[in-house]
DNA sequence: CAAAATATTGCAACCGATTGCAAAAATTGA
DNA sequence: TCAATTTTTGCAATCGGTTGCAATATTTTG
């Protein structure tokens, strides 16, 4: 009898050395009840073959996909694809599938991310919030089938899920704290919705050094926008033509920052003398904006590697230790666009 | 009796309506047999119900996952990132999972990806190939099962399988015309691995370039490299070291061309003036780098949509006619680093 | 109104791997 | 040598959706 499809299963196998289906499945997956020699044999037997394991029979029976989904806000940045990268290389290490999709900053896109990846029964999800989500309603259908969540860079709080986050307060204290050491007073801080974590957060961290060092809070120095290179430039022009004008720059990304340097020295102002500016990312291109960015060194990929890892742990063992967040260590950089005192070379 | 897991099957819903479970499958896809009344309330009480579609089980019957394999040489790179965004785009709109993994620029880890992504019995694959890979055997697992395969960006010719590209050779030709328009006589060209036809072609327009304008090639002139910042950096010290120093340099990445002119620039030789430069990509670091950074604009978000768009057009037909190569077009964008004549503004 | 045609629905056998439990084989012990 | 153990292996049901073909219901037609 052909088989119509050229697909070996464990049923030729064993056809073929006279044993039973059950003794060939036991032993590809190395069984102990089955005998050594036994499952030699079996191994050559299907490599010869050409047999390849079945994952939807398997799945179907196990009700586990071996896949895990993500949600990332956009693709194309450097931050999320060098996440993605750490993210990628330890579920291959540990043989699990990844479906990756973008919610496009949409909450709407969000949800039905999370619902199609939900219905692609993956057994666990790694995500990053949408710009605009504004509720977690959408993750029910995944906690009320116990399917873990990992967050990471844009958390919540909630369910008791993992976050694998830098401490985004202590950054926005750190670098307003430098751009106040470096002389600054009227600093501004642009960040996105106050909704997600990393943006409150810094803000936080913004208003606490100003506090500290007894710098009045001016609401109109605190902009709000979508972190677009557009947004940089809209911003930028907005400084210019502001009355008493700003001498320092606490930006939430360092696309923004640089789309806004580019702009204020087309107007002819001087960075870091007459404003100065602080990123955040540590892009490769922090390095390559005449001057020098100053910026925050952020660890995409050991974010990636660690979510993925910590995902993966609790799926295989689903009593682990919920270590309901870790936070990984940032690092202020500084370079040119911040140094107003020791300006250092060309 | 209580389901122990608590998926609702086609057979509880079957139950509950009193209709057999084929009624119930076929009216789920919308099958013509069934009536539309009881589409309709099989629909709602499914709905009601909770019910979800069970990819394994249908899998498993149908022999196909809906899913698409992708391996591309890194995830974080701009280019990739951007063809990723269009890939995705399209795979979701048209309801394909998608599985993402990077060979790492190694023709080994490419071998592995390739021989898991069909172990997970992707229905087709998307490509673009590794820095080093020199054959193309491990391709015809795929091959014997017909599993289309797409190429794009950097492809091979093999089995007629298609090629997403733009025309690489004209992109090398225009880019080093336009350094010799400028007064260039000693060109520099950096590219990669000569197998990879990104590289080797770009480096055909080079030549036909000089040819064409009687310029004697010059054998020291090309210099091959991972086109990494740390190549772009070396080569650059290698440059400032060339006894007759080359005035124009054509680099097949924006990521080299940025690193070489930092390093050009430390070393006090001016761009464009001494030295033109002209990269490949459009990346968002060229129009930062001062001075901005003359290349070709290629329409990676593109490219990623058209090749995904093709497979699941052949994957929906697999008749369809087997277009071997769409090219797109790509496009000079000329800015400050290589005008030499009509220097512009600051 | 009966026969023929058409529209709906159900039956039952897949798809392949998994696994509890029973059966057979091999080993040990007395 | 024969029973008691311990190892190995096989049986058969299960996971849930699909689909060819048969069966039933509804319309149409003469």
């Amino acid at each position: 009898m052909v088989k119509s499809s050229g697909e070996v299963t464990i049923y030729d196998v064993a056809k073929a050395l006279n044993l039973s289906p059950s003794t060939v499945s036991r032993a590809l997956k190395d069984h102990p009840h089955i005998r050594k020699e036994t499952k030699r044999k079996i191994r050559i037997t299907a490599g010869e073959m050409g047999y390849r394991h079945n994952k939807f029979a398997s799945n179907l029976r196990l009700k586990h996909t071996n896949t895990i989904g993500v949600v990332v806000p956009k693709l194309n940045s450097y931050f999320m694809a060098t996440t993605l990268a750490g993210i990628e290389k330890i579920t291959t290490e540990f043989g699990y599938g990844l479906i990756i999709s973008q919610s496009q900053e949409s909450w709407r896109k969000e949800i039905s991310c999370i619902s199609t990846l939900f219905n692609s029964r993956v057994d666990g999800l790694l995500i990053s919030l949408a710009y605009d989500t504004k509720n977690m309603n959408h993750f029910d259908i995944l906690f009320k089938k116990d399917i873990p969540v990992v967050f990471f860079d844009r958390v919540a709080d909630c369910h008791g899920c993992m976050s694998i986050i830098i401490d985004n307060y202590k950054a926005g204290y750190e670098a307003t704290s430098h751009l106040i050491e470096q002389g600054c007073r009227k600093i501004i801080y642009l960040g996105g919705n106050m909704l997600r974590n990393v943006y409150s957060e810094r803000y936080r961290g913004y208003r606490q050094a100003l506090d500290e060092n007894k710098i009045d809070f001016d609401q109109n120095m605190v902009i709000i926008s979508d972190m677009s290179v557009q947004a940089g430039t809209e911003t930028a022009r907005k400084i210019i033509r502001m009355k008493p004008r700003p001498d320092g720059i606490f930006t939430a990304n360092d696309t923004t920052a640089v789309a806004i340097i580019v702009e204020l020295e087309k107007a002819g102002i001087k960075i870091p003398e007459e404003i100065a500016v602080v990123g955040f990312n540590n892009e490769p291109i922090s390095q390559v904006i005449k001057p020098n960015l100053t910026t925050i060194d952020y660890p995409a990929r050991e974010i990636g590697e660690i979510a993925a890892t910590s995902l993966i742990a609790k799926l295989k063992d689903s009593q682990t230790a919920n270590l309901s967040t870790i936070v990984l260590k940032h690092n202020l950089i500084i370079r040119q666009s911040s140094l107003k005192n020791n300006n250092a070379d060309s």
